[in-house]
DNA sequence: AAAACATATTGACATATGTCGATTTATAGG
DNA sequence: CCTATAAATCGACATATGTCAATATGTTTT
């Protein structure tokens, strides 16, 4: 039960950064590889793929590994479960 | 632009917490004060108003102050800016 | 005016989070 | 193989966040 409430607050809880937020408009238009991201970013390459593993771990975001590259986009699986819990949350 | 990302951060933010997330559960079936959202909690008297802050802030929750206590409720606004925010983010 | 009560604010603290630089791992090409 | 490149992991650090106890503020009742 808390433990439900926990893994809920993560899903949001990758949405409340800044810098994810920006990363989820660049992946909006389309999948994106980790090196493009960065470029668009004023963050280390480190940092990037520590938000891009807690994009990845909340289900927002999916990684496609091709070759050396990781491409990014928007996992409109996880987006769908986050519109359920803000519902779930506000709407009786 | 970096100012709205910031903003837009914090309503996620405010989702985040397994607290808030709880108080906004006992919300649901309407207006509570404060005393009595403290007595489904096990945090203290001015924990849950730091929470209630946030909420607030966020534009999430409204207060109505009625005497010495306030009655508190899910702000229907709040939640479908939140709501327009994850689309924003999520959807082309 | 005083006491009682509900909520907010303050100050302190431990833990979580975002950041970086350095290193490691994995893959591709010469 | 060796080198170059892309991304992940590690260790360190500063700041943010959640928590509490104590105190302050505001309101009602006596």
């Amino acid at each position: 039960m808390s433990q439900k409430l926990r893994a809920d607050a993560n899903v949001f809880k990758a949405f409340s950064d800044e810098n994810r937020l920006y990363i989820l408009s660049l992946l909006l238009p389309g999948e994106q590889c980790a090196g493009k991201l960065l470029s668009g970013l004023h963050i280390g390459q480190s940092t990037l793929s520590h938000h891009m593993k807690i994009l990845c771990d909340a289900g927002i975001v999916s990684g496609r590994k091709e070759g050396k590259w990781v491409h990014y986009s928007i996992n409109q699986t996880g987006i769908a479960h986050a519109e359920k819990l803000l519902k779930k949350y506000t709407v009786v």
